[in-house]
DNA sequence: ATGAAAGCGCTAACAT
DNA sequence: ATGTTAGCGCTTTCAT
């Protein structure tokens, strides 16, 4: 006696040994604990209305038998999965990461679990992970657009009542869903505008790609700055390119060996802070720089770095919440969401001008 | 006609207007196809013993009904999820996130979607994400232990058949199991070894809690270097705590007071290495630095900082692959890979000795 | 090539 | 308080 109990056949034979030993399911755990199968799934569930003698009893089979509930199939008869997907850029980036680790929390806090895919900026890949995502029947998504996003199946899982926040980027092709983005026109010109105060006026633009909302949206703050200011935009100053091609060093050099060079250089966004970082310390050139988006160590660095911080974790935090107040049934209108910048002054944006 | 087809009762009818509108199943596209269960599934599986014809029809039947398979009744009927779970410690250390994004690289390949969570260093919550990850069946698992674990659970499921590979620690509590480390010692000897060599002899050290394996790990590889050259080991020059500790600039602080300071520093850890640069600039001081685990600007830095380098993304990488072999059924004995480090020059340490 | 039917492991009525 | 039963949506024999 002892062992010789409701197990599979195959469980622990030794002509399986090694296989896939398929775990014990309820219903073994009813057997083992002489109970129904539905006390089991009442004590597994927490369900109260459980005599303290049975539940003790299923408690002790559960624990020698190793038994864990599938959750597949939990999921597939409740209809919720609690889990929720977030589709990011990057997870390297640290924008990204802390945006990640924001939902993360939220998502904890709330028993869900988070799937986390980096689409690496391709459209073909979003698309992938997303549908992938609504295969396995998140109950809610939280976006980060690729530029290129068509935005036709978006529109139809939203339709099909996948639930949506989109992030750092506005909803693509015209959808009607929350969203949570920087003022990025506004913290572009306020960084570009303390530049001015302190004297410069020519002021170098390195950006991203125009085709990305956030870069084209902090070049259009750049030019307005330097507009209100009564300066002329000088588009031989402005380079917008994805910051880990080629070219981003060889137009900082141009424009250094130029006729006017730039006094001062306003990076649009943390990869384009830190290649320019790079590149001035190559050159041992020190114009003026605030950069948008803040860094680890932008304060070890001599002198301190000057930026707009924004505040990714923020934007996954009120994303998240968002996203669940949806999964929750909320219906009203869709929300936008701009956070406000920060200017942090460090030093490197507070160099006068070469005279 | 047009509209008046199997549609489940309930969906989009105005009483339920906006509720969780229950998606289309294989049997909706079934009938709206006019054909039968299996052969919708064997569309939808890509399976090729399907006449053109039918095929055809039942893609039609799918587009116009938005369907997209419910991977938990899949995952249900087939026993395997097609995802792995990964358990780091942070998602915003750089350590991590170039781990975790290999890993996704080596999961996105194969088909499998990877399931992240973030311990943030804690045992119980370690031990909730991977039972959680367990009852959604993961196919398989990597592990960053948390300093704690106890065992046991771990254990249990690994007999149950859930293959596992454990990551930068290796597996707690004598647990038989693969696992990729840094030669956390041979790495921070080395480093150590580079401080001597430029004629250093008080070297200060700053790791991390010795309770964490590569903390002493490396700590160990400091006293070594110094053993092996003949130096004294100064107890009061080596300080072992979380980096983010109150702790951290007061010992620094302590130590460049003292009647004997030291005239190099050793940071055994990413994140000692940058709490010290930013301590250091505070204070303006400028002992040699050498620093455990390369990151981004260190290069920027004046002078650049010279690190250790190990190599998050090679451990993501292997333990993925070693993984999917094991997932594969691959049955040999536990495997231990162990990778070099790379010192990597960059000025900061090879500061001579302050005279 | 196609369809009918069984059943994966769970939850949620519905009995008792 | 407890047990019985009917599916959730899919894959997979097994017939045809």
């Amino acid at each position: 006696m002892g062992h010789d109990k409701a197990e599979p056949a195959d469980r622990s034979s030794p002509v399986n040994a090694g296989r896939p030993p398929s775990r014990p399911t309820m219903n073994d755990v009813a057997a083992r604990a002489g109970v129904g199968l539905s006390t089991v799934s009442r004590v597994v569930s927490g369900d109260t209305r459980v005599s303290e003698a049975r539940s003790a009893l299923v408690r002790q089979a559960i624990r020698e038998l190793g038994f864990r509930r599938n959750d597949s199939a939990r999921q597939l008869r409740r209809g919720a999965t609690e889990s929720i997907g977030l589709v990011i850029e990057d997870v390297v980036d640290p924008f990204f990461s802390h945006l990640a680790q924001a939902v993360e929390e939220v998502a904890f806090a709330r028993n869900s679990l988070l799937l986390t895919s980096s689409s690496t900026r391709d459209a073909q890949r979003t698309r992938r992970i997303v549908l992938e995502f609504c295969a396995r029947r998140v109950d809610g998504l939280i976006i980060t657009p690729s530029e290129s996003d068509e935005a036709e199946y978006l529109r139809e899982e939203l339709d099909a009542g996948v639930p949506m926040v989109f992030v750092d980027r506005p909803p693509p092709g015209g959808i009607d869903a929350d969203s949570v983005l920087t003022d990025d026109f506004g913290g572009a010109r306020s960084g570009v505008e303390h530049l001015i105060a302190h004297g410069h006026r020519r002021i170098a633009c390195f950006s991203d790609r125009d085709s990305l909302y956030s870069a084209s949206e902090r070049v259009r703050g750049y030019r307005h700055a330097l507009e209100v200011a009564g300066i002329t935009v000088d588009p031989t100053l402005i380079h917008s390119a994805t910051p880990e091609s080629e070219g981003f060093a060889r137009a900082l050099a141009r424009m250094l060996a130029g006729a006017e060079p730039p006094t001062a250089v306003f990076a649009a966004n943390n990869r384009s802070t830190i290649v320019l970082l790079r590149e001035l310390v190559r050159h041992e050139m020190r114009p003026a720089l605030v950069g948008f988006d803040d860094f680890e160590l932008a304060d070890a660095m001599s002198p301190g770095v000057t930026v707009v911080a924004q505040f990714p974790g923020e934007i996954g935090r009120i994303a998240a919440e968002q996203l669940f107040r949806r999964i929750d049934g909320a219906r009203g209108p869709s929300h936008l969401t701009s956070l406000r910048t920060r200017l942090i002054v460090r030093g490197s944006g507070e160099v006068p001008p070469a005279t």
